[in-house]
DNA sequence: CATCATGATGTTGTGCACAACATAACAAAA
DNA sequence: TTTTGTTATGTTGTGCACAACATCATGATG
């Protein structure tokens, strides 16, 4: 038997590399509204857009779908699924839970590269509360909740955390776009923000991830109230 | 505009009916041991024998590889994963908190239909115990999941609930099948789990859903410890 | 005999052409 | 004008042929 060859590919990417690479692209457009709730994507542009044939590129729209971002209809197109807060309730109610769950199921030993990388973003947050826009504030948004869900080792834990946030992740933009008083609601979710990194990563520095877990779970039950009440919800 | 016809396709199935039918009858072979952990598939085959083209085929081996089920492998086959208790542990963890929120989040008014659909599971749970082999045993765990996730009206709770069931739904056929004790564990098994949907029902009779939670939670930490006791788990 | 090169065989991945389907545009009739 | 039937256009779903890839068998070579 020849021995095990490392092959990395060299300078290429594997088709798994690929298909992870388009798949996070369009993730990531849906949800920055790059792709408005409910316009209509066509299978050849994108496909032609990464390089590839429409059927390489159908296995990642079948995935979106499967998560809920894209709905394919036959003879029709493949639309971007809108969103509603009040769909959305249960999604939140979950999250909340598994939010706490981060902090108590198989947490990672916290060591002084995981401190730097809360200490990092708490700084990058600091400044974007002096001048950010909206875009720069989800992306933060999305870049913390990555990091938070590392407090965890148990990985199908973390992979439906990951998938219900992207659920949720589209309606704060699209409901702060539509709002009257911009740059009021603005900050003040920036400082909220601000103020629930701030306390997670001291919860981090103290090595207590079970506080970290309820900092966090407080935080996005708070998140979807002002999102229900800002969108005149019931 | 011509008026809206229902159209329930008649006597045939939609394209979205046909998926279905698939992909459940391919998870039901993998879970009840039919396709052993490690066999290859053949897409050809099972394309000819669904009576369809290998295209949708293929839609339905994505969703169970991504569901952890399935493993293709270009130039090799389609392979059906093999599991360990060990490697669940994680999953286990996170099913044994899941089965508490059942019972917790957007919980279901019980009316006397739901409480006799329990009642029934639990007759033919009694007759198992006198006469029963270990694949109606899995099949009627099965359908006891499906019922019990029915207390909740959360969907996404149910969708991730049924999606970790079925990456954990084998180890206890593929345990139990090593077992040189096999009857006297078997026995032990159908007792427990007889237990398990006399109290879950009584806790339904009651329409105190939390109580059923609980009961649940503690069923599937036990089932855990003692599948991994019984394969020399460390 | 052991080892390695080389071709044969079989499987999944991809590209492409066409079918199935839905919608919009348009024309004809009431 | 309104309604209705028909055609044109565009999109996703499917089937099929071939490419990419891995493995096994075979035989040459030390």
């Amino acid at each position: 038997m020849s021995a095990r060859i490392e092959a990395p590919k060299n300078s290429e990417e594997g088709v798994r590399g690929r298909f992870e690479r388009i798949y996070q692209a369009l993730r990531t457009r849906i949800c920055m509204l790059d792709y408005a709730p409910g316009s209509r994507l066509r299978e050849e542009d994108l496909a032609e857009e990464f390089g590839v044939s429409r059927t390489p590129l159908r296995r990642v729209l079948v995935k979106l779908e499967a998560e809920g971002l894209l709905r394919s209809v036959h003879g029709v197109g493949t639309i971007v699924t809108d969103i509603d807060i009040n769909e959305l309730a249960q999604v939140y109610e979950l999250r909340i839970e598994l939010a706490e769950l981060v902090g108590k199921l198989s947490p990672v030993a916290i060591d002084a590269a995981m401190v730097e990388r809360f200490r990092d973003i708490r700084e990058r947050c600091d400044q974007m509360v002096t001048a950010g826009d909206p875009r720069e504030f989800s992306r933060i948004n999305m870049e913390f909740f990555h990091l938070f869900t590392t407090l965890t080792t148990n990985e199908p834990l973390r992979a439906i955390s990951e998938r219900l946030y992207y659920q949720t992740a589209r309606i704060w933009l699209k409901t702060a776009s539509r709002l009257e008083s911009f740059d009021e609601l603005l900050q003040k979710e920036f400082v909220t923000f601000q103020r629930e990194v701030a306390d997670i990563t001291e919860a981090v520095e103290h090595g207590d991830l079970v506080a970290a877990g309820h900092v966090r779970r407080a935080h996005i039950a708070m998140s979807f109230r002002r999102i229900r009440r800002a969108s005149g919800g019931a």
